[in-house]
DNA sequence: TTGACAAATAGACAATTATCTATATAATAC
DNA sequence: GTATTATATAGATAATTGTCTATTTGTCAA
């Protein structure tokens, strides 16, 4: 298990395209050209971002005959949101009453 | 109000100086001064990216004399991380178990 | 073994972005 | 007023990144 890198995480989700890849590969394993044909994007393009999203952990990937599927890794992008509160917001805020 | 824009939100938290800059007025109101000498860059370079997180939402601002001090909006970064989880990573895992 | 298909990689190019220097704006002190 | 200080803005430049076409690699079927 590698740290956590929150500028890492950051830069896979800063990208339109790389989100629609996620939102598409969120709760079903697709492969590479069942992706493409949900975007406006060439094959290569999604391959690329894929790439990405594949060194920061966010997807997970299983290989098939000559097809690879893809599939976001939610439970990492929960663990990622909370390493990032964390990171950024961990202290107790003074607005908030604790009645 | 606006909606929450993850794509804006990634991209404000995808630049390693953007994180120093959060981390070191993450409690604190700083000047800008200050945040300049926390940092290895120059003032203009940290004016430009204190805007990108102005604009993300993700730091308050408060003018005092010639002195503008900023301080990391914590609350705010946690309701973009929760939003962040709400959108990809809302489902619940098949591999918990509900005991 | 040849042909077809799926995905990754290489390389080129354009768009975006991070940085700098120089300058403008605005507030304060003299 | 003028000088000084704090910050923002403008414009230039270099680095990064997103996209494309062309090609390679790998798998399967005939």
């Amino acid at each position: 298990m590698t740290a956590f890198d929150p500028v890492l995480f950051a830069k896979a989700l800063a990208d339109e395209t790389r989100q629609k890849i996620m939102k598409v590969c969120c709760c079903n394993w697709l492969s590479v050209n069942e992706i493409v044909d949900h975007l406006n994007v060439t094959q290569p393009t999604v391959s690329h971002h894929l790439a990405i999203l594949r060194e920061a952990g966010l997807v997970e990937v299983r290989e098939e005959g000559k097809q690879t599927f893809y599939r976001l890794n939610q439970k990492q992008i929960t663990v990622c949101c909370g390493e990032l509160r964390t990171t950024f917001a961990a202290e107790v805020f003074p607005t908030e009453k604790v009645t």
